[in-house]
DNA sequence: CAAAATCTACCGACCGGACGTTAGGGAGAT
DNA sequence: ATCTCCCTAACGTCCGGTCGGTAGATTTTG
């Protein structure tokens, strides 16, 4: 990726999170780069290519992230609280993109959509997978598994729109106190 | 409000939720109403009036919902149940405005932005005081009560995000799943 | 080795269309 | 006579995207 190609991104990253994707021009853009708006065209097709790759990006890059954090253990609880720090610290150190991925999803062509959409939902089958297999080994408590993956994954996932990244907890002290409230969540005693 | 004026509203609210704000235009309000976009302006000021109003009504009601749930009882642990219970059920039960009363607050203008946010914090409020409440009479474990209660609510929140009036569950029961698995993570036996 | 051809990165000018909003008017109810 | 409610018509603006071109670097070729 050339120099100015990996400006014009981060540069959209930066907007479409402060104003949103619609509400940011292509003009804004390439004023933000320092060049003309005809020049955006020569590094991305169009202003939802754009908007697509770093979808892609960012979801690529936060499949990989778990996989990784997962292959450290095989013990139920200690791979949920892997993948759940994992996926806290992901989206607080990437909070800009992680928000438009979870926030622009309307953009998108619905062939692009439809690709998002999959790299998600096979994400969410990592975390479904494990309350299931936490539940049949008596870990976790039975209970009803779409729903719970949804809680954790939207729980973090909605620390990307309060989180502040100097405020007063640091992204291991919140990844923690989530860790906390979700392995007690699912051990259900009360 | 008369009646053109609340097929207005909901129509509104049904494009507002299905495309976003911004990707729907006067146009496809009035051709939903079955009149001309300018009619439109008889009964809102600007299309902003109009997503203002929807996000008023909307958050009012939910104090309201709220306010009503916690006059039943004195004790922190019900209250909060209560609190979460509500919460929920408000926010799948008028999925459609809560969806958009979350996601786009971008598109008002500053001052009007102001009275909503303020509005959410004092709603916010009563889940922290009842956290703070609980971490002192000994009933739930101490915790950061900020970032618990932002846990709390976008957990419920969210629900308006992948909800289906359909689905296999009924709001009471996703209602309940929560309730414990909040009370859970509160008390913090893990 | 130099000239010719090609490629890369960018620019200024422009286009068609959609958008939010306004002006002015008309039919019916009060 | 006035007010309510909706209409047709138009306005100015901004947007995403295209076009043709240029300066400079790189590669190809006689």
């Amino acid at each position: 990726m050339s120099h100015m190609k990996a400006t014009i991104r981060s540069v959209s990253v930066e907007l479409f999170f402060k104003k949103g994707y619609f509400a940011t021009s292509i003009s804004d853009i390439a004023n933000g780069c320092g060049i003309q708006k005809a020049s955006i065209y020569h590094h991305y097709a169009s202003k939802e290519d754009l908007l697509f790759s770093i979808l892609k990006g960012t979801m690529d890059d936060l499949t990989d992230c778990l996989k990784t954090s997962l292959a450290g253990s095989d013990d139920v609880e200690q791979q949920m609280r892997a993948a759940v720090r994992s996926h806290v610290r992901f989206h607080l150190e990437r909070q800009k993109e992680t928000f438009i991925a979870n926030s622009e999803l309307r953009g998108l062509t619905s062939e692009h959509h439809k690709i998002i959409v999959q790299k998600r939902s096979e994400y969410e089958r990592v975390f479904q997978n494990l309350i299931q297999e936490g539940g049949e080994k008596g870990v976790f408590a039975e209970g009803d598994v779409k729903i719970l993956s949804y809680a954790i994954l939207t729980l973090c996932t909605a620390g990307a729109t309060w989180f502040k990244p100097d405020g007063r907890l640091s992204i291991d002290e919140i990844a923690a106190i989530y860790d906390g409230f979700i392995i007690s969540g699912l051990k259900q005693s009360a």
